[in-house]
RNA sequence: GCGCCCGUAGCUCAGUGGAUUAGAGUGUCUGGCUUCGAACCAGAAGGUCGCAGGUUCGAAUCCUGCCGGGCGUACCA
C-alpha cells in the first residue's frame, strides 16, 4: 500500500506538478488489488478528459512500479485499477502480522471507560462500554501507545445516599456488624436492591427524600473529615469496597483489566478547588447560589458545577479527575470514552476546562458510543430494576454454548460471541440488544471467527511440509486469501485513525470467510501444494489470532 | 422551543466528509459431509437507501426543507 500511495504522489506530482493526497482504495477483487480514483479528480483542475488523464498516470504507474505489478488498467470512468503480482501479494501476506502502525509511538495515553458507580449494579451497558474500551485501548497499544486504563465511579452522590438509606432500613440502624450475615456472593445483589428500594422511597416519599439528602451530605463529610471509624463510616467503607471487589471480579472474568480507580470523592477536592479559583477569575458564575459555567455563549448549555448547597456535582468532579489524570500520568492524550447521552455534557465542561487549561483540552477526547436499547424498545432503569445485568447476558451465551454442545474453552466462546456482538456494529448509534442474535455462535459472530482459526491450527498441526518462503504464482482461492490477508495492516492503521474498533471485525469476518471457501476446495495435507498453502494458512492464522487479540477475544487452538 | 444524534432487505447491521453493478448476518426455501473440524460451504428469494428538492460527469453518502424516533437542555450521575 505504502509503495503504491507513494509512487501514486510521486507520478501524479512528475506528470502534472500537482500535489496530491490521492484516495487509494481496496477495490472488489474482480477490479484488482488497488484502486485509485485520482485521475477523476485532477481531470477538473486540468480541464482534461478523465480517460486521458488516467491513460497518461497509468503509463507512469506502470515503469515505476515494474515487475511487482501484474496489470494496470483503466476502467469506465477514469479509474485506475492496480494488481500486484502474486510474488508482491505473497509478499505482503507473509508481513501482514508484524507490521504495525506507529503513529503513537511513545505517547502516554490515559483511557477512561466504564465507570460505573460503586453501591449499584453492573449492567449490560458496562459490559458494552468495558468491551469496546478496551478494544480501543488495544488499538492504541498496537500503534505504539502507552496506554494507561483508568475507571471513574460516584462512590458518592445521591445514589450513594439512596442505597445507604435503604442499606440502614434493612439492618436496623447503623449496625456495621450485621453486614458479617450478608454471603459473599449476595452482596452485589443486596446492595442493588437497596438501591432499587431507596429509589423508590427517594421518589414516592418527601419525608424519606429529605432523609437521603441528609445522607448524601454526611456521607461527604466522612470524607471531608476522614472517617473511617463511626459504626456509618464503617458501613459506608465495607459496602464501596465490596462493589470494588465485585467490579474487580467481573472484569477479571471478561478480560477487561483496569489499572486504577479513581473514585469520584478522590475527584472532589481538587475539582472544588479548581471550580473556586476560576470562579475568582471569572470562567465560572454565581447564579441563584450556585457556581455554573454558562454555555450559551458557545454554543453550549449551563451547567452547575457547584450546588447551592456547596456539594460539587458531577461536572466539579470531572473537572477534577482531569487534573488528576495530569498528575498521575502526564499525558500527552487523554480518551474518554462514554455513551452518547454525555456527549453535549461533557463538551460544556471540556469548554470550561479550555478557559484556564487548553492544553488539556486539547490532548483530551471524549469518544462516545451508543445506548444499549432492548429489543422491542424497553426501556432499562436501574432505579426501577428492570435492567439487564451484565451477568445475566454472559449467562444466556453461556446457555447458547452449551445447546450447541460446546465442547473445549467454553469461556473463550462464550465471551468471544458477547464482544465481538458489540464490537461489530459501528461504534457511535444506539444498539439493540437481541439476546439470541448478540449470542449467535454461527454467521458473522465471533465463534465464527474463532472456528475459523480452530480449523486452521488443526491442520497446521497435521502439516509437514517446510514452508515455502516465497511464491511466484497462486491459485485463484490461494490468491484471494493471500490478498485479503495482505490488507490487515491497512485495517489496523484505519481503527487506529478513527478509534473504530468495528472496521477489524468487519475485515477479519471478510478473512475468515476467505479461509473456509478456499478450505473449501482444497487440500493442504498431502497437497502437491503443500508447502505454500501450509505458509499461506501460517499467515492467515497469525493475523486472525493478532486481529481477534485486538479486540480482546481470545483465539484457542481447539473448541 | 433550542441543541446533538439516528432513519439502508421481515429482523440486526456494514457501506457516509463522492465513484465501477447498494452488501453481510439472521430468518424462509434449496443443494453439499466414506477426504485435513459441517460452529462450514454453495444457490434462490427479499431493498422507492424515511420523503421532497438542490449541487455534480456521478449522491445511501454533500447541502436545504419536511416527516418519524432517541438523547440533552441548572443545582442527578
Amino acid at each position: 500500500m505504502q509503495d503504491v500511495y507513494s509512487t501514486l504522489v510521486s507520478v501524479v506530482r512528475d506528470a502534472f506538478n500537482i500535489d496530491i493526497q490521492p484516495e487509494v482504495s481496496r477495490p472488489d477483487e474482480q477490479f484488482g488489488d488497488y484502486a485509485t480514483n485520482v485521475a477523476m479528480q485532477l481531470a477538473g483542475r486540468l480541464r482534461r478528459n478523465q480517460s486521458e488523464v488516467a491513460e497518461v498516470l497509468a503509463g507512469k504507474l506502470k515503469e515505476q512500479l515494474g515487475d511487482t505489478v501484474k496489470s494496470i488498467t483503466i476502467a469506465k470512468p477514469g479509474f485506475i485499477n492496480i494488481t500486484l503480482d502474486d510474488a508482491t501479494i505473497y509478499g505482503l501476506a507473509a508481513h501482514a502480522s508484524t507490521t504495525k502502525p506507529t503513529g503513537l509511538r511513545g505517547q502516554v495515553i490515559v483511557a477512561e471507560y466504564s465507570d460505573p458507580n460503586p453501591f449499584k449494579v453492573l449492567h449490560v451497558g458496562h459490559l458494552y462500554t468495558s468491551v469496546v474500551g478496551h478494544a480501543i485501548g488495544n488499538l492504541f497499544e498496537a500503534a505504539g501507545g502507552e496506554v494507561h486504563r483508568v475507571n471513574f465511579g460516584g462512590d458518592v452522590g445521591l445514589h450513594v445516599g439512596k442505597t445507604m438509606w435503604a442499606m440502614l432500613d434493612d439492618l436496623g440502624g447503623e449496625r456495621p456488624e450485621k453486614l458479617a450475615g450478608i454471603p459473599k456472593e449476595g452482596r452485589a445483589e443486596w446492595m442493588a436492591r437497596c438501591y432499587v428500594t431507596g429509589s423508590n422511597i427517594y421518589d414516592d416519599d418527601e419525608h424519606t427524600r429529605d432523609e437521603i439528602t441528609a445522607l448524601n451530605k454526611r456521607i461527604y463529610e466522612l470524607h471531608d473529615n476522614n472517617d473511617h471509624d463511626s459504626p456509618f463510616a464503617r458501613l459506608y467503607w465495607t459496602c464501596r469496597q465490596w462493589s470494588y471487589d465485585y467490579f474487580d471480579r467481573f472484569y477479571e472474568r471478561i478480560g477487561t483489566p483496569f489499572e486504577k480507580y479513581y473514585p469520584e470523592s478522590e475527584c472532589a477536592e481538587i475539582g472544588i478547588k479548581t471550580v473556586r479559583e476560576q470562579l475568582a477569575k471569572g470562567v465560572y458564575e454565581q447564579s441563584d447560589g450556585a457556581v455554573v459555567f454558562k454555555g450559551e455563549k458557545y454554543g453550549l448549555h449551563t451547567r452547575v458545577f457547584i450546588n447551592s448547597q456547596g456539594i460539587p456535582t458531577y461536572e466539579a468532579k470531572d473537572v477534577g479527575l482531569i487534573m488528576r489524570k495530569q498528575q498521575d500520568y502526564h499525558f500527552d492524550r487523554s480518551v474518554v470514552i462514554t455513551d452518547n447521552s454525555q456527549e453535549q455534557y461533557m463538551a460544556v465542561v471540556l469548554k470550561s476546562i479550555e478557559q484556564f487549561r487548553p492544553e488539556l483540552v486539547k490532548a483530551t477526547t471524549h469518544l462516545v458510543h451508543g445506548v444499549v436499547k432492548m429489543k422491542g424498545g424497553t426501556k432499562m432503569s436501574s432505579r426501577k430494576g428492570n435492567i439487564l445485568r451484565a451477568v445475566t447476558v454472559l449467562g444466556t451465551a453461556r446457555e447458547a454454548n452449551k445447546k450447541i454442545g460446546g465442547r473445549d474453552n467454553d469461556e473463550a466462546t462464550v465471551l468471544g460471541a458477547v464482544k465481538y456482538a458489540f464490537l461489530k456494529q459501528r461504534m457511535g448509534p444506539d444498539l439493540t440488544y437481541d439476546p439470541d442474535e448478540s449470542v449467535s455462535l454461527d454467521g458473522n459472530s465471533g465463534p465464527y471467527l474463532q472456528y475459523a482459526h480452530a480449523r486452521a491450527r488443526s491442520i497446521l498441526s497435521k502439516a509437514s511440509a517446510e514452508p515455502a518462503t516465497s511464491a511466484n504464482s497462486m491459485q485463484p482461492n490461494e490468491r484471494s486469501l493471500a490478498r485479503k490477508i495482505s490488507e490487515y495492516p491497512e485495517v489496523i492503521q484505519q481503527a487506529v485513525n478513527e478509534c473504530m474498533p468495528h472496521y477489524v471485525c468487519t475485515y477479519l469476518y471478510e478473512l475468515a470467510q476467505a479461509f473456509n471457501r478456499f478450505y473449501e476446495h482444497n487440500r493442504v495435507v498431502g497437497d502437491e501444494r503443500e508447502a505454500l498453502r501450509v505458509t499461506l494458512i501460517t499467515y492467515y492464522a497469525q493475523v486472525l489470532k493478532d486481529g481477534l487479540s485486538l479486540l480482546g477475544i481470545k483465539a484457542p487452538e481447539r473448541m
